[in-house]
DNA sequence: ATGAAAGCGCTAACAG
DNA sequence: CTGTTAGCGCTTTCAT
């Protein structure tokens, strides 16, 4: 059976308080007593019981992730496992448990019964809006919950951390003008969407009016077939390719060298969210990286108050910076 | 404050028991107290506490999953991710919880803390050997444990689900074999290890005995080299290539391309993983997949079982067969 | 079928 | 510093 904290007790001839406190307080163990607990605890192989801990403390040390993903293609979005493996190593660093959901958006009824049985202290939400009976749920519980790199609207309910895409994408075009190139092209994913709404801002803070574009649609082929449509037409090629995405930049990329032309040299190529593919092209892509870690870290200090607290915290809303990754695809504009 | 059973007990006038009895039993609520027992829970918005259920049913409906991993330049192992959504899908459908940590083997102590801070009814472990501490844990808790796709020799205490390499090597080897391939040769990462063993033995059973191996450490850029080399010395050039790793898979088909040759006619191809890349090469490479979801289901069925069964469970030890994926890579052997 | 009551294992307030 | 005790919210005998 079970070592409990009364066995520990009965072996150090002490009260149950007494071996709580003693294991509890990580003071020194002057006392005599407080060692022979410690012995006995050792002995015994008492492990404490998070549940009956759980029951008293009303919390978990556990944070919910849901994570709203489908496969393309049967394959996940490439950044997911690093988002993943943010939280994991933030909440760990914390001494939580993360207790993660793939949510497939196919079965609300599973997530509602995970949620309702969820032993959480809070939960992390990505990727999706979320469904009303998980909200009632959260709202009868008090459940804190931050939204993260959300693609809906905003929630003045729900605190939230949002990456800061146009920052990222004006140091960009920065780094493409300051390196001479004036006609940029922006291979877009559909029309109206905020990086390109940063893009168009960019191009104007930099004193350039003309916009050229592409939508793709986020597909690698198409960014392919498109640009290689553009080359063959024997239009003024641009010196540069802002892409809205990795997988369209190397996309172009693959037009621009079966067309014999040279990256850079030629045409520099810049990607968005540094996928794992991008380390690997020939050169590799120059690209905006997102800082999850900075976003996980944020998220958990929001959680992780909340719960603290004594006092309720009000939601919050904060931006998270891009970084510009520097490899070989970008360089001089040629003449 | 919250709502607890004995508010909806006061609101429907009846006793604690008689809501936890209504409640449980999804019986008919044909009697009439029943049913103003779901009406008085629905009004308060009454959600359990699952943490006072788990205290009394000692169990929490949440299997922690520990993968030991760590970054290789810069990036997870590709099929993590579907690992990960292999084991959420599985243990969701079945009203679980996923306890995740991705653990870098660097600190121990996080780990053998969350272990013992486990509210979990089992632990599923992949990647790497068991710290002693944590094995300590799980003895002294008779926590439910199982290892999968294990790369450490087995252990007879603990049950485990392995993918049998064999069987998906001799299948590809004799894919191959089929297509008319005599000269195959092995890119291995290390001497000696299963795949290596497998894809000799295979060879033996279809009759080959020259054996040609290249060790590349599953690198892809190794390969590479290697493989250029292979052809710049004008030895004589195999008709196919069974690469241990699909990253090496690649490299492989990357050098053979810059030679000059086609993939297949010139040289088939055929992996291992099916990583996400697989498919994205030009040719789509043939390879080797490891069915994930199968490892998901088996570890599971096991760990719940353990849970549910009031006798001591004996460790299992099962192997899940791999799938060839047949793509573009291989074709009829040159003449 | 229902209610009273005994815990599940632990923490924390209280009194000594 | 230590022991006694009252819960945390729920399930489950055991009478009725």
């Amino acid at each position: 059976m079970r070592v409990t904290i009364k066995d520990v007790a009965r072996e150090a001839g002490v009260s149950v308080s007494t071996v709580s406190y003693a294991l509890n307080k990580k003071g020194e163990p002057v006392k005599e007593s407080h060692k022979r607990v410690i012995e006995a605890a050792e002995r015994l192989g008492y492990v404490p019981d998070a549940t009956a801990r759980s029951l008293v403390n009303s919390r978990t040390n556990s944070i919910g992730v849901v994570i709203c993903t489908q496969k393309k293609d049967g394959e996940y979005n490439p950044y997911e496992v690093e988002l993943i493996a943010s939280f994991s190593a933030e909440l760990a660093r914390r001494g939580n448990w993360m207790c993660l959901y793939l949510d497939n958006g196919k079965d609300d009824a599973i997530l509602e019964k995970l949620i309702i049985d969820a032993k959480v202290d809070g939960i992390v939400w990505t990727g999706g809006g979320i469904p009303d009976k998980v909200r009632r749920v959260i709202n009868v519980r008090n459940l804190p919950c931050i939204v993260v790199l959300s693609k809906v609207a905003g929630d003045m309910e729900i605190a939230n951390v949002q990456i800061s895409s146009a920052q990222g994408i004006r140091e960009a075009i920065g780094h493409l003008v300051s390196l001479g190139h004036r006609d940029i092209l922006d291979v877009s994913s559909i029309p109206g969407n905020s990086r390109e709404r940063a893009f168009k801002s960019s191009l104007e803070e930099f004193g350039i009016h003309e916009v050229r574009q592409m939508f793709c649609h986020f597909d690698e082929n198409l960014a392919y077939d498109e640009m290689k449509k553009l080359i063959e037409s024997e239009e003024k090629l641009p010196t540069a390719v802002f892409a809205e995405n990795d997988n369209m930049a190397i996309g172009v990329m693959r037009a621009v060298k079966d067309a014999g032309l040279r990256v850079p040299q030629d045409i520099s190529v810049i990607g968005y969210d540094d996928i794992q593919a991008a380390r690997r092209t020939d050169p590799p892509l120059t690209t905006i990286r997102q800082d999850l870690e900075e976003v996980a870290r944020l998220a958990c200090d929001y959680l992780i108050e909340c719960r603290d607290s004594k006092e309720q915290i009000a939601p919050i809303s904060k931006d998270v910076a891009t970084r510009l990754i520097l490899r070989k695809s970008t360089g001089p504009a040629r003449e």
